[in-house]
DNA sequence: TCACTATTTGCGCATATACGCATATAGGGC
DNA sequence: GCCCTATATGCGTATATGCGCAAATAGTGA
């Protein structure tokens, strides 16, 4: 299951690897992330769900769908998205257990 | 060892998490890390192996070091740098395996 | 055809930030 | 003190990109 690890990454990996951090660089993009980890919303829904405008999040999920995060799904006049790549939920969970640990940490040199 | 997951992000959680995934957004801070992922160096030789200037090094050193990705040690005139963030190493294989799945689907859909 | 809803897109602006250049700081030897 | 090396920082500029507003596209029904 472990994948095997190159020792060295070439420049056009590391640009790409780059933009895949980009992508996820943005807030409205990861509320609309997280709006999806417990299923498919049309865009009307997500618009509620983070109270962005809708073009704003429509313009988003075009993003998020070009990189190959999230999928389409057309049904009627709605669309709805949903999470494609399943790394999402464990790169969400590695970010926020580190930041956890730091904010404790920082909690620590102050209380304690 | 497995954290727990809370269903849901405050505001400024999730600011915070795009923060983070933004410092690692840039091509010469990744190539930073990577060049880390084998030890300690100190920046002349950083500039070597990443072939950026040596301005440009130290201050994307210091945004990583703020972002507490990486940790500093001074020893006379050289500052040696290395990773501090365990989770670099599971982040970067992560973004690496969802990549060369993409790519490897995108070399299926012509060649299949 | 028109009207209505859902979604996308074009355009302009404001802001963020990466880089290059020059300079500043710091440590060590003389 | 001076000089050299190693590292950091201030400043200006160019570029990228997120957002708001308006208009366009698509689907549905009368």
């Amino acid at each position: 299951m472990a994948q095997s690890k190159p020792r060295s990454l070439s420049d056009d990996a590391i640009v790409l690897i780059a933009r895949r951090f980009a992508v996820l660089a943005e807030p409205m993009r990861l509320r609309l992330i997280h709006a999806l980890f417990d299923g498919e919303k049309n865009v009307t829904r997500l618009v509620e769900i983070t109270g962005g405008t809708q073009a704003n999040v429509s313009r988003h999920l075009q993003m998020l769908t070009h990189s190959h995060l999230v999928s389409r799904r057309k049904e009627g006049m709605q669309v709805f998205y949903s999470i494609a790549d399943p790394t999402l939920f464990k790169l969400c969970d590695l970010v926020c257990g580190s930041l956890e640990k730091q904010i404790a940490k920082q909690a620590e040199s102050f209380g304690g």
